[in-house]
DNA sequence: GGCCGCACCATTTTT
DNA sequence: TGGTGCGGCC
């Protein structure tokens, strides 16, 4: 086995890292993608690339602080670890400007307040601003007039933020090397960011097999245009999925569907359970849920291969978190321990703050955190302040940034979205039916984009995998087929044992 | 300004 | 089904 550093790769890994040019790696689930982008890190430093030279850029702060944490485990220094809005952030710093960034309501206040300058009704303004900021057509104008107000105040969102760093980048002129997290879910925007670095050269992993951000502007084609902009990009593909077993991969490898022509990913773990469930009610289907993360827990199995999980190990997830609901009340019912995105973190993220707003300077600052639980996002940003105004915004940043950070001590109770990145040795997909999956209540759905939240759900299963429907749901009170998804209705169907049984069902004729 | 009733529309949300 | 924006009324 071929290793860099300290990292033992395959074939293919060690192939993609230690490749020369502009590299675009395709890798599925499982297929050790972060492994292949610390191992890019390393072969860079090795060749003599001084590490400020090397960038490792991340959509969220939770992966670009795993990356920087694994890095440290290897006594690697000095690589820049960031996200892409992180080092925007960076870039307009060096370009002197002190962005602070508007919380969301501001900014949403600020596009009413035009909307009901140009009389405009404020209906789905919200909708509406959100549709703007994925990406043009500006028609009315509206959009940059928002951004006209945000030049004019001097405040920043995160669009500004980019496009700011991205016009006269500063670290355009320099020849270094960008290595790129989840290229699959690039926008224009950081296309135009990244393609600023005028003498980089990229390293981009990611599947396009999970693109599931197209309302947020990250389309196929984007990332498809941004690989044509690049010089000779060699694409590489890493087939082997070490996280998802056979079974489950099989199935899952139909549903794969990108733009770029790869083969079908290879398991290396054998087996993996799949199954349907079909229930009357959602009530019933969460009870039922309920019930099999019981078992899962409880070792009550037959199977000794799926004896005791314990509940971080487990997810329940749909669509639209409305479906969860009830999944929540009947888990809750069981006394199971629950865990859902951001309450957690919240809590301390709140205490941290009155902790910041008492200092007087970053000395002071220092000092007080001292006494704190280390966290090492925190840690990052002391060690990149100049002084406390610029800790204040980048801590603003942060918190903006950071919302989902899971602690792994309940079943989790996740939507599809943000199940991405994340594995569990058992996966629940409640509501798993026609209308709901692929999405159809709403009339501009993209039928492809639902068929990679069928995929990016079903790939986060190490070893069981169940989706379940009720055949009867009304949803915004209309009610729905009943069926169960196109895309789950090749599954095996479970059967579903009556709680009490009427009688025995005749064994008719045997022969 | 405040209250009521009607009409409308609804997802996902790394930053 | 249920929250909310809007228009009409006091």
């Amino acid at each position: 086995m071929p290793s860099l550093g300290p990292l033992e790769l395959d074939e293919a890994q060690f192939r993609a890292a230690s490749g020369q040019g502009n590299a675009l790696v395709i890798a599925g689930p499982g297929a050790g993608k972060t492994r292949t982008l610390l191992a890019r890190a390393i072969f860079l430093m090795e060749e003599g690339v001084p590490p400020e030279d090397i960038f490792l850029l991340t959509f969220t702060v939770k992966t670009a602080s795993e990356l920087r944490e694994r890095l440290e485990a290897f006594g690697v220094q000095g690589v820049r670890v960031d996200t892409f809005h992180g080092l925007a952030y960076e870039i307009c710093r060096l370009k002197g400007l002190s962005p602070r960034l508007l919380d969301t309501e501001v900014q949403e206040e600020i596009f009413k307040e035009i909307l009901r300058r140009r009389g405009h009704p404020l209906r789905g303004a919200r909708k509406k601003f959100e549709r703007l900021l994925a990406g043009p057509p500006d028609e009315e104008g509206l959009l940059s007039a928002y951004q006209e107000v945000l030049a004019r105040e001097d405040l920043w969102d995160f669009h500004r933020l980019l496009r700011e760093a991205s016009s006269e980048n500063p670290l355009g002129q320099t020849p270094c090397h960008l290595l790129v997290d989840e290229f699959q879910d690039l926008n224009k925007e950081l296309v135009s960011f990244l393609l600023s670095f005028g003498k980089a050269r990229f390293f981009l992993v990611g599947d396009p097999a999970q693109a599931i951000y197209g309302f947020r502007g990250a389309h196929p084609e984007v990332v498809k245009d941004f690989v044509k902009a690049l010089e000779e990009p060699t694409v590489f593909f890493l087939p082997k999925s070490y996280r998802v077993p056979e079974k489950i991969l099989s199935f899952a490898n139909r549903l794969r569907e990108t733009p770029f022509e790869v083969p079908p990913l290879e398991a290396q773990k054998p087996g993996g359970e799949l199954l349907a469930f079909s229930y009357e009610r959602p009530e019933q289907e969460a009870r039922g849920v309920a019930k099999q993360v019981e078992e899962l827990l409880g070792g009550l199995q037959m199977e000794a291969s799926k004896r005791g999980l314990s509940p971080g190990e487990i997810a329940v997830v749909a669509r639209v978190r409305r479906l969860l609901e009830p999944v929540r009340e009947a888990l809750a019912a069981a006394g199971i321990p629950l865990e859902e995105p951001s309450s957690l973190a919240e809590a301390h993220l709140a205490h941290l703050e009155r902790v910041i707003s008492q200092a007087k300077d970053l000395a002071d600052l220092k000092r007080l955190l001292a006494t704190e639980e280390a966290l090492p996002e925190v840690s990052f940003l002391l060690s990149r302040s100049r002084d406390l105004e610029d800790f204040r915004a980048r801590w603003h940043l942060l918190r903006l940034q950071a919302t989902v950070l899971l602690k792994r001590s309940g079943v989790a109770l996740l939507t599809i979205h943000e199940t991405k990145g994340l594995e569990f040795k058992a996966v629940f997909l409640v509501g798993a039916e026609e209308g709901l999956l692929p999405f159809k209540l709403l009339s501009d759905f993209s039928p492809s984009e639902e068929k990679r939240l069928a995929y990016v759900a079903v790939t986060r299963a190490e070893a069981v995998f169940r989706a379940t429907y009720s055949r009867r749901r009304t949803l915004f009170g209309k009610r729905l087929p009943g069926k169960i998804s196109p895309f789950f209705s090749s599954l095996p169907m479970a059967e579903i044992s009556p709680r009490r049984k009427p009688h025995r069902p005749r064994q008719g004729s045997l022969f």
